[in-house]
RNA sequence: GAUUCCUUAGCUCAGUUGGUUAGAGCAUCUCACUUUUAAUGAGAGGGUCCUGGGUUCGAGCCCCAGAGGGAUCACCA
């Protein structure tokens, strides 16, 4: 038996290479200051609870003035956050304070925040000893300055938090130009801590992110399906056609997989008597980082007794019309992307696949058998190899010359049989299976299909499976007994569908690269 | 995995044909300033030029290898 490596040896526990190198000039004067605030008798990092009462953002939005320029609807309001600007004048001070909505102007005097003849408060606490990203607490009143910002007059403030390294810090003009601006990917994705204290704009990709998934809880539940959780760690990785992450078990001395999809256990909940099951998944994939692909990933997943993927497809349209609802300007089901507007207001397009391809390449392969298939990629010019069967040529063809055109929400039906182990044949279209996938933009955001549940048919796509898997294709699926168990049990007629969270949001928020929808998207340790 | 580009101060970036002690703005430090707003004015400090080799009298710059990142392509969702 294999021991575990040393902790030590981990890469998430090995020290930052910065922890050995000499802190900067800024990072020094930032412990002195720290110091210097703990000898004054006040500490750094204080414990009680700091009686927020207001958000900058509303403040912003909502304050009237009257001839004096105080605010007539707000009284002593009470604020917090990172200062992240001071321009000192003398006796009394201008700073932007930033708290989770956004960032407020706010003027501190000398003599209101330090009334006595002690002006420490100001003059070494304030002026001295508060560095840019420090926390803050503040008590003041709303105004508006002669150059008409609106703006807290601050009469006591509270230190809440120390920074203790500097922020990068981006100014933006009046024009509305950016400088110095945090943007390097690399360092953006590593820190994101930095990059949403500095760049705040990209939070609201993650209150949309947050939102949409809200929504479309809250739809599935209304439809009476209950949210469940199953097996990240699984002892067969079923469901997909994906390599796996591998792991070992050591009390059990098994290996174990991450979860490349959650389907089988699902299916499993409605041979179990359940109507209606959804799950919110992480799925892990060993295989290729890029823009549009992270090792782990979310769908969402839900299963329906006694439907087929018809009813799936009207159900898809009104998920995703009211998700987008919510997530959209002014409830609005129209998202601009790139130099297209995508409408995902029902009803959409269905097509089969072959119709598709008639449609888009004039060719037919309606009963084409796989030679035919061969002379219509080569009028098309697509490359192919010799290892592709019917189904996958039919893919190709698709992928090549369909796909890309499907910009509005689309839902392509009847897919080859060979493709879909998991699907129930079509009812009366030989060689098809009743699938779908809904493409929007040119890319898949959902498949579904009306689940297979004849067991011995199930069987017979497994053992094509592993035939796939001898001839070196290290993505078929494994045989899963205990699967085929559940089927010979019974499951009823159930249609089943997943759908990608973070290409939906890619697409909801305009994002190009999946790094900008995940908090933390999968990078190599630092070096 | 392939191709290609990038890596210089805390941040954003210059850096000529290979040539003295590597520069700028912001940030930092010192001083002035009680309604400023990319605050301003005066002064100062701050560098593993990604790493390791090599060529050269001399390398941030040229060559080789490596690391990390971006973009495009292939596979996957």
């Amino acid at each position: 038996m294999q021991l575990a490596p040393l902790p030590t040896s981990l890469p998430y526990l090995r020290p930052l290479k910065t922890q050995y190198m000499e802190r900067s000039e800024q990072e020094l004067v930032r412990r002195e200051n720290l110091r210097r605030i703990r000898e004054m008798g006040i500490e750094p990092f204080p414990a009680a609870t700091f009686p927020v009462t207001h958000l900058a953002t509303d403040i912003l939005e909502q304050a009237e003035f009257d001839d004096e320029n105080k605010a007539t609807n707000f009284g002593e309001v009470t604020l917090a956050g990172r200062v992240m600007a001071v321009r000192v004048m003398g006796k009394a001070a201008f700073a932007g304070l930033q708290d989770s909505s956004g960032r407020i102007q706010i003027y501190v005097s000398r003599d209101d925040i330090a009334p006595g003849e002690d002006k420490a408060l100001y003059n070494d606490l304030f002026k001295k000893y508060l560095d840019l990203g420090d926390f803050i607490g503040i008590k003041g009143f709303v105004f508006r300055t002669r150059t008409g910002e609106v703006s807290v007059h601050v009469q006591e403030f509270t230190f809440l938090g120390k920074a203790l390294r500097p922020l990068p810090v981006v100014k933006t003009d009046e024009d509305g130009n950016t400088y110095d601006a945090f943007s390097d990917p690399e360092a953006r994705y590593r820190m994101r801590y930095v990059d949403l204290t500095v760049n705040p704009q990209y939070k609201e990709i993650f209150r949309k992110r947050s939102r949409l998934i809200t929504a479309m809880r809250s739809f599935l539940d209304d439809l009476g399906l209950m949210e469940v959780e199953t097996p990240i760690l699984q002892p067969i990785h079923g469901g997909a056609a994906a390599r796996p992450f591998a792991t070992h078990h050591n009390t059990l001395d098994v290996p174990m997989y991450l979860r490349i999809a959650n389907e089988l256990y699902l299916k499993r909940l409605i041979v179990a008597g359940f109507d209606g099951v959804y799950e919110f998944a992480k799925m892990f994939r060993n295989e290729g980082m890029d823009r549009t692909h992270n090792p782990e990933f979310t769908a969402v997943e839900f299963y329906v007794a006694y439907k087929d993927y018809n009813w799936m497809m009207d159900t898809c349209e009104a998920l995703l019309e009211h998700a987008v609802k919510s997530v959209g300007e002014n409830g609005s089901t129209r998202v601009t992307v790139g130099d297209n507007e995508i409408d995902f207001k029902g009803p959409y397009r269905r097509l089969t696949m072959a119709d598709a391809i008639m449609e888009y390449t004039g060719e037919d392969i309606n009963g084409a058998d796989e030679a035919e298939l061969r002379a219509i990629c080569q009028r098309l010019h697509i490359h192919v190899d010799k290892t592709m069967g019917r189904g996958k040529l039919i893919d190709e063809i698709f992928g090549e010359k369909v796909e890309g055109h499907l910009i509005q929400p689309t839902f392509i039906t009847d897919y080859p049989v060979e493709m879909s182990p998991l699907t129930k044949k079509h009812r009366s279209k030989e060689g098809l299976v009743e699938r779908f996938e809904l493409m929007v933009n040119g890319k898949e955001i959902a498949n579904a299909y009306s689940e297979l549940n004849d067991p011995i048919d199930q069987r017979e796509r497994f053992e094509e499976q592993l035939k796939l898997a001898d001839r070196g294709d290290d993505e078929s699926m494994p045989m899963d007994e205990d699967f085929l168990r559940a089927l010979e049990y019974g499951m009823p007629p159930t249609a089943g569908i997943g759908i990608g969270i973070d290409r939906l949001v890619m697409l909801l928020t305009g994002q190009k690269s999946i790094q900008e929808v995940l908090f933390f998207p999968q990078m190599k340790p630092e070096a």
